[in-house]
DNA sequence: ATGCGAGATATTGTTGACAATATAGGCACT
DNA sequence: AGTGCCTATATTGTCAACAATATCTCGCAT
């Protein structure tokens, strides 16, 4: 057995799997999902596959019904506009936090990933990776600053997922990287001035930005039909 | 069976039955779920029992090791602090989106449930009703007209039963109760006045007293342990 | 007497079979 | 020809038995 799987139960390990599959776009979005069909894929019994799928109906990426089964969320483009207020919100509150508590080792750890980016930024003008992992990669190191467990449950277990599913999606590529990274370093500044209530307004706008740039996109293609891929 | 359970999964109803049995403390906190014998007290078997226990544990109503067992969370004061500063950012958002987006209706509606408050908190000091329920019933509508999805969920189905379990548990009789309603009153007014700017702010300053004042409270009887009730 | 280890026991994880419900297709009837 | 019902099928929900892991106990050695 793999042995990074060492004692970790397999409606665990199946369910991490399954979550991937999704994000990935693997299991296309709005696709129904089979227990049986997956079960003898997976090689496993329905009853931990039925666990696993319950978990990812807590995490909001099937929904199920009663006596029908599950079905792959489709992401529609008022559910991305509404987890961008939550990030707004929640990330400002991230920022401010991270601003009262973070420690110098982890902000020299956030400088380090920004002179990364700008590297990426400067060869590529930054549009696939900066816009892919890249960002979130920033968010994700505020949010563990924060010190909030709750917090941070619930941004890089949930709607991080989501975002990401968003983005493989939608592929939207966004010519905003040279802005954004620009926020990215004042946000720094303002964390590593420990300016609490600066961080949390620079974070807020960031995002807000961010929102309103999709939401624009969305009004420029309003029949923009996100990228199926089948499951191979 | 019962009318109102038809259509529903037997996984669905013993998980509602369990949530309110750990929320109201009828199983305490801390305590471990044995699946054995629930299965034969509530008189099911595993299978759906394992379902509900996999959908408390995403609501963070318990916590599960493998090969261990499921236990109650046990609540401290660091949860109900990180999980107050969540309500700051989500409540305030929730207020800012209800004031542009609630219908005349519903304002009616707001001011009817702070009526009936109003009368609450002169027969009696509001202590008990008003504490316990009433000012989450506020809270609840305010989330409801905020007309985001995903925030409803989260506030609705997650947060606020871990808030009603605290209240349960650390039976704080808050002397705030007439300072929290007029806020409730402020608060309707910037909605009723659709200033979503105002309504934010005043909700943020609503819950951080409220945090404030639980510190302030925990800081005082820093060794005060909650209230475990035996299960019966 | 105390710490360690092997075995017994109980609990969790997993499986395959059974029951109940929803969906699809065909047939009768209008 | 179209519509409604009924049956057949497949899928989901539930159950009880099996396997694997952890915990507890008792004996033994130090």
């Amino acid at each position: 057995m793999n042995p990074e799987q060492q004692g970790l139960t397999l409606s665990e390990r199946v369910f991490r799997r399954l979550r991937q599959a999704i994000v990935e776009g693997e299991i296309p979005a709005g696709s129904k999902i089979s227990e049986p069909e997956l079960a003898t894929a997976y090689g496993i019994s329905r009853g931990p596959l039925r666990e696993a799928i319950g978990r990812l109906e807590g995490c909001h990426l099937v929904e199920r019904k009663a006596n029908v089964g599950a079905r792959v969320v489709t992401l529609t483009q008022v559910d991305l506009m509404e987890l961008y207020f939550l990030r707004e919100s929640l990330e400002g509150l991230a920022a401010r936090l991270a601003a009262e508590r973070i420690t110098d080792a982890e902000i020299d750890e956030l400088r380090r990933l920004l002179a990364q980016h700008e590297q990426r930024v400067e060869l590529q003008e930054g549009v696939a990776y900066f816009q892919k992992e890249g960002d979130l990669d920033f968010h994700y190191r505020i949010v563990q600053a924060s010190g909030n467990a709750r917090l941070i449950q619930l941004l890089c277990n949930d709607l991080y997922h989501l975002m990401r599913m968003y983005r493989y999606q939608y592929g939207m590529a966004s010519n905003r990287a040279r802005n954004a990274f620009r926020e990215h370093g004042h946000i720094v500044e303002a964390i590593a001035d420990r300016d609490g209530e600066m961080a949390e307004l620079l974070m807020r706008r960031h995002v807000r930005v961010s929102r309103e740039n999709v939401a624009r996109q969305f009004a420029e293609h309003p029949d923009q039909s996100p990228n199926i891929r089948i499951a191979g």
